[in-house]
DNA sequence: TTTGTTTCTGAACGGGCGTTCTTTTATTCT
DNA sequence: AGAATAAAAGAACGCCCGTTCAGAAACAAA
């Protein structure tokens, strides 16, 4: 038997992508075989190879897309650098919420990149912390923030925001708002003069 | 051949534990193999089980010992609150920077617990962040710290204090000092009223 | 209905894995 | 010196790994 009835590449490609990123998350790049990735989407681990040339791709892609996602979506904001730190706090809040499983692999796969892959990925949460870092630098210059080092910060900042997605929990005692909006207050606070 | 001269269980136990945590934090656990462990310490791979059940051991062995001694050397400081959070952040800087392999290995290597030894370290960590939030708690009660939830103010200092290890390096642009000093008054800016 | 193409199966490849066990050697004790 | 013990070597166990590939089944085009 062959080619079950109904299946299709463009339903094939992106299931074996998710199934890639769910597992991954969840035991980690090297604990997770091609055989458990094609059991999850129903195939067997052959046909995994017509989606993608072989494992590391498979991670690599999965973190690309992720970050090319956020570069995307992660606008420079409006308003003074106040209201432009603010906004950065809420959209890296609710934008890792809504995809934890990426912002884990993102996170901790990256010494199962390859060298070469490993800079991409580099380059491009490097673009991704020059985002906030402008922020915090616009604020020095308005007077507004009182920090030595904006890379510094720019670290701490994302550090401390990127750890929301370990521990929250919908079902937990506090809801995503209001998590927002302490740590709105607390990255404000930590920045300001 | 058998037993190379001069060798020792007190002299090989040791290393293969500092083996076993370089090559963890290097790689990762399941990318790490017993052979490899064996070639650092100079020995073939029956050898280790002189020293480990097994590899699940080795590593929880490693992580438990980790967070035993961090509590055992965090004290829970003099003065008021924010003397005493000041006494933290430095702590928790300085000791995570001189023991970088044992930090990335007990935040990354959760998964790779069976259930048993996750609840284990599990509590030790709890243990340990509750050291910081009752601190938090302290200058709530006194009126210096203004923070909405003490549990969520935890997580994030820790958040943004353990990054520190994952970027700082010594051959930087900045001190360890430096960024104790930094970071001591972004974490006080970030819980005052 | 035939032909061609896409998508999958199923088997196979060489190799590495954690762990166990017997045997050999270095050291210590009597 | 000889016996007992501790520590390591080396081989073997069954199993799983990533990847390849020939062939079969489903679909599309004619």
């Amino acid at each position: 038997m062959a080619r079950t009835a109904g299946s299709h590449s463009e339903v094939t490609g992106p299931r074996v992508r998710a199934a890639a990123l769910r597992l991954f998350a969840q035991s980690g790049y090297a604990a997770v075989s091609m055989r458990s990735i094609a059991a999850e989407v129903g195939v067997q681990v052959g046909a995994l190879y017509n989606y993608t040339p072989d494992k590391q791709s498979l991670l690599f892609d999965l973190m690309r897309s992720h970050l090319e996602d956020l570069l995307a979506r992660a606008g420079t904001g409006e308003g003074d650098a106040a209201d432009r730190l603010a906004g950065f706090v809420s959209f890296h809040i609710r934008y890792h919420h809504d995809r934890q499983d990426a912002v884990f692999i993102a996170y901790m796969e990256l010494r199962n990149l390859s060298e070469a892959n490993f800079q991409v990925i580099e380059g491009l949460r490097r673009r991704y912390e020059d985002l906030l870092e402008e922020i915090l630098a616009a604020g020095v210059a308005e007077g507004s923030f009182g920090i030595a080092d904006t890379r510094i910060a720019t670290r701490a900042v994302i550090a401390m925001l990127t750890g929301v997605s370990t521990w929250f929990r919908e079902s937990g005692r506090l809801t995503l708002s209001d998590v927002e909006t302490q740590y709105r207050k607390m990255v404000l606070n930590a920045v300001r003069v």
